[in-house]
RNA sequence: UCCGUCGUAGCUCAGCCGGCAGAGCAAGUGGCUGUUAACCACUGGGUCGUAGGUUCGAGUCCUACCGACGGAGCCA
């Protein structure tokens, strides 16, 4: 009985009879000859069907099966230089799990909207193959790079009473007659969990309601939130920059191959080592100036300034203190200067743009009572929370981390609606 | 929400100054023993986004609406 195997692991079974279960990619034919693509997740191997070699039935199946037929075959591995595996698969016989018919997407060029449309289809081939694989290698760093620092997974809730921040548009439900919304981050309830047990972090999705329309932008991301007790800013840009030159590295050697299919250029990634530059906001403002951009002192940076900023560095910057009045209502002002805020945010290389946002928080609690009423926000949903400051407050910091947007920088993709199975954006909620 | 571009075969697109609806791929049939988005020959395939309007005549011109894409703003 011949051994089920992997593709990806053929090389390990050079001269044996394997038997592959997977589907149909793509098919060649020559007269008595048929080259079947037949991939099976973990890779794509050609099998040689040889008229000569098999039983007619087998050679008249091979002939008739459609793209992303599922198929059963056993054969011969033998090493071949022409095969970008080096090998492929001497058929012996082919069972037709499922004959498949006029699948839709075929070798040729699609549009976005159809393929988009086809999503669920979409995921077999070869390049969203990559980014998958690229994206679930990135989560697994994340998680590894936390656990192994003695951070505590805790899960934050996905339904909440209130906005988080205040600022931004959240989706609305029905809570057994009562309001809910969808959470927009797990942040406030990191800083409980920190208060309990030192370092934690949160990974989930989170759901914003803006009406946002471009290459940055999903309605549910998936983030990633660490928080720490006894830590300042500088700690916080410490963690940051640490916490990414490790997943970056990470990726870079276990998905090398990946991000080569996909064409991107490794020696921005090869770079993103730490430390990172770090430049106040009002420093960056500066620059933006010296480059003959509008820039007003106070307000946030837009898609293009960040473009420009990031571009002036060779890795990740980190930009800190912006002023206070773009920023929300948790955040610690600097003793040095009341009007800026001790937070940060590191933008990606290559106009990826602003990959995390975070800061040290405000501990005080007359402090945070008067930034909450200055924010125009009801105190009342938020007496948890303070309640934090009225318990052994320490000061306390952390950040997020988009899962989408480091997977469309890492593998240098243009928009983040490929970084993830089933994006959720303005006009797109099927399949 | 604002600005711009585009809706023609299952898919990607061409269709000029308004005059018989086209190509490639996919599908079907046949051919080829080493193909690499295989190739060659043949066949079938259309509510030209929707609704009005102008005209002898509209895929083509005009108006409205719908949808998609790109960008801005908002945000991560």
């Amino acid at each position: 009985m011949a051994d089920k195997i992997r593709i990806s692991d053929v090389a390990k079974f050079d001269g044996q009879e394997v038997v592959v279960e997977g589907w149909l990619y793509n098919k060649r034919s020559s007269g008595k000859l048929h080259f079947l693509q037949v991939r099976d997740g973990s890779a794509t191997i050609q099998c040689v069907v040889f008229q000569g070699e098999v039983e007619p039935s087998v050679f008249e199946d091979a002939a008739e099966l459609g793209q992303e037929s599922a198929i059963r075959l056993r054969g011969i591995v033998r090493e071949d230089a022409r095969s970008p595996l080096g090998f492929e698969i001497g058929v012996i016989d082919i069972e037709v799990v499922h004959q498949s018919e006029s699948y839709p997407i075929t070798p040729k060029e699609h549009g976005t909207a159809f393929l988009m449309d086809n999503r669920h289809l979409w995921l077999r081939s070869a390049r969203q193959q990559a980014i998958m694989k690229v994206r679930s290698t990135i989560v697994k760093a994340c998680r590894d790079y936390f656990d192994s620092n003695d951070f505590l997974l805790v899960d934050a809730p996905i339904f909440t009473p209130a906005s988080c921040e205040g600022t931004s548009t959240l989706f609305e439900t029905d809570y057994f007659d009562e309001k809910a919304y969808l959470t927009q981050s797990g942040q406030l309830y990191m800083e409980a969990a920190a208060m309990a047990f030192g370092k934690v972090y949160c990974f989930g999705p989170t759901f914003r309601a803006e009406k946002s329309k471009t290459r940055r932008h999903l309605t549910e991301f998936w983030m990633i939130e660490p928080e720490v007790a006894y830590m300042d800013l500088q700690g916080d840009m410490d963690l940051a920059e640490d916490f990414i030159s490790f997943v970056v590295q990470r990726v870079l050697e276990e998905r090398r191959t990946e991000l080569e299919s996909l064409e991107r250029d490794i020696a921005p990634l090869e770079r993103t080592l730490k430390p990172f530059p770090r430049i106040s906001y009002s420093e960056a403002h500066e620059m933006l100036k010296a480059e003959g951009i509008a820039h007003t002192w106070g307000d946030d940076f837009g898609a293009e300034d960040e473009t420009v900023l990031a571009n002036k560095f060779d890795r990740p910057v980190i930009v800190h203190r912006y002023p206070a009045a773009c920023k929300a209502f948790y955040m610690k002002a600097d003793p040095e200067n009341e009007k800026l805020a001790l937070c940060m945010d590191v933008l990606a290389p290559e106009g990826y743009g602003e990959i995390i946002g975070g800061g040290q928080r405000e501990d005080d609690l007359n402090t945070l009572q008067e930034k909450l009423s200055e924010h125009g926000l009801d105190a009342a949903p938020f007496e948890w929370f303070l309640d934090l400051r009225r318990y052994g407050s320490v000061p306390h910091a952390g950040f997020g981390l988009g899962i989408e947007r480091t997977v469309a920088w890492l593998c240098g993709l243009p928009h983040v609606r490929e970084t993830i199975a089933f994006p959720r954006l303005l006009q797109r909620l099927y399949p």
